[in-house]
DNA sequence: GGCTCCAATGAAAACGTCACCATTATATCA
DNA sequence: TGATATAATGGTGACGTTTTCATTGGAGCC
């Protein structure tokens, strides 16, 4: 195996010094229009790429984001990487993408990971944001990290979703349809969104002056399995909840297959209300009313708020809120007026 | 900003040369037990990282490994990655992921990045194997490379799947269940698993002694709205197709969605066969008969490959066949006797 | 014509690591 | 005891790039 050409094999083809190769390959400073022809004549005859590495090495810069996700097969997480990618790739920065699985030690992997490639930037959503050794890490890194949806001590940027408003505006939404046990079935209170959640789905059943009935909330797991049986139970109950409110993509497939393994009819004997995950709602029968919100704009405003640290942007650690949105469609009804 | 500690730092805080430090990082030869103890020390009071970029220009090695896949949304694809890395990761590659989202440009793009970035070997999945352009890009790469699933000249490994057969069963299958307009809808004939599925069809009809009706098969984009309206249209023929095969994942969406919007009932009123994707069709009533695949094994495998490739064994390019496995749930029953 | 100024290019050092070779200390054996 | 093998460590150059500083040649100006 032939050794790869490097600028001073181009150079000497094309007859200037290594810092003229440079100049051309970088794009940067001034070169005479017949040399920098020259020199990418060259360059293409010889089949030059520059090595990446020997850059870095001079540079300090590797040009590359990464981004930490809990899990690639959530269709919202795509959409948001998607984004990040379009503006970072307009930058000239690699996205490097890396699901943690929701593992605290996939996490602190990734975060190594991120140190010894010395990458200059990341997006980061943790999986439990109570985890100890994961915050430690994320704090000791040094370069500019963007978090989302997590409130930690990390003095950080953060892109927030709104979660509480949006639960509460369904909660009553359901409850003024008629429901009165309504079921919530969410992500562990030891993430942000779990803890918005819960807070807006009391806060409508209190400004309601309906009671809580603490077992119709479920906050374990954020899996399909958890809310399969969460779902399964308390569906099996003797007076069993009319309406069952999925928070998180996992969860919904979870109350999905709950709702068709007892048979029950949508929104006929229970109405379902799921979250973020429109390609699903959109192919199951009937039609999902859900809480969606715009992935992409956070995938946008993290970009945005890495790319400014990264160039230099200082001053304090700046927390966007982004809304969420309710789409009401036929999987919410009034409950049989028999079961109320 | 201070300076990140280097393996000089750390050789003269714990009073042993840069060598000595070298061989402590990359737990490689000989170091008596207490030096490395006491460079581990130092390396934990300052907080010291390996500089890989730095390694990668010594070593000519990056460790890194990159993965294209045509499409993220995608869960077969998600459980290859998976497996792949599992197995990379234990032999200390780090995978990288990257999405074409079908665009041969973006293929071009990858392959781009795997140069500058030197990564010791890659794992690919084209989205048209015809594209002359990416062939070529492909075949100038200098590190080994590992195919999936499709038919070039490149000398490379390749891990194929068993399509035709498969396809031939599921659809004699609905030939003994007394269909006789069975639809076909699946990807472009570019790639060898189109093909391949046509192919069994055809096989399938042909042994039954049925003609093929033309109008009945699809094959021109491997997309969700493809999916949709070539269903759509198909379905609203004056004497419509009693079942619909559904060829990849993003075209079973699609399919689910017409009959949806026809108000069909499966089977019904249409037997439905979907591919890969076992989540959708877990959650999706009534349950789909699919043509299903181990991904995993495919990942095993191309992991597997590309790491003895890596390793520098040598030899002809090696093609392994992996079968498919059809599935049968209550998604394809009897067709109505009245519309036979 | 002599001066300054600027554009274009060249020369060389440095980034952090590893692998080779050299060196030293210690164990083994005749 | 002396010779030799072995284990552990040190010293140093090279990987490919960018960037600073220096140099050159020519244009513009008085």
């Amino acid at each position: 195996m032939r050794r790869r050409p490097t600028i001073r094999d181009v150079a000497s083809a094309s007859g200037v010094s290594m810092g003229t190769v440079s100049r051309v390959a970088a794009k940067s400073s001034v070169v005479s229009p017949e040399t920098r022809h020259r020199v990418e004549q060259a360059m293409r005859t010889l089949g030059y790429v520059p090595n990446i590495a020997a850059r870095t090495m001079r540079t300090n810069r590797t040009k590359i984001v990464g981004l930490l996700l809990p899990d690639l097969a959530n269709t919202v997480f795509l959409l948001l990487a998607k984004a990040a990618e379009r503006l970072l790739g307009a930058e000239g920065y690699t996205l490097f993408l890396y699901s943690s699985e929701r593992s605290p030690t996939r996490e602190i992997e990734f975060l190594e990971l991120a140190s010894r490639y010395r990458m200059d930037g990341l997006i980061v959503s943790l999986s439990d944001e109570t985890n100890q050794s994961v915050v430690e890490a994320l704090s000791k890194m040094e370069c500019p990290i963007v978090l989302l949806d997590r409130d930690t001590p990390i003095r950080a940027d953060v892109v927030f979703s709104e979660h509480a408003e949006a639960m509460q505006r369904v909660t009553a939404h359901l409850i003024e349809l008629g429901h009165r046990r309504i079921a919530l079935i969410t992500a562990p209170l030891g993430i942000r969104p779990g803890r918005e959640r819960v807070l807006g789905y009391r806060a409508a059943l209190r400004d309601a002056g309906l009671g809580v009935d603490e077992a119709l909330i479920g906050h374990d797991y954020q899996t399909s399995k958890y809310g399969f049986s969460k779902a399964l139970e308390m569906l099996r109950r003797p007076v069993p909840p009319t309406a069952v409110i999925a928070g998180g993509d996992e969860i919904f497939y979870g109350v999905l297959r709950a709702t068709r393994q007892l048979n029950l009819a949508i929104p006929g004997d229970v109405s379902i209300v799921g979250a973020d995950n429109r390609m699903l709602s959109d192919v199951v029968t009937p039609m999902i009313t859900i809480i969606d919100r715009d992935m992409e704009q956070v995938g946008d405003t993290a970009a945005d708020m890495l790319i400014r640290r990264m160039n230099g942007e200082g001053g304090e650690p700046v927390h966007v809120h982004l809304p969420s949105e309710v789409i009401l469609r036929s999987s919410t009804a009034k409950p049989r007026p028999d079961v109320v």
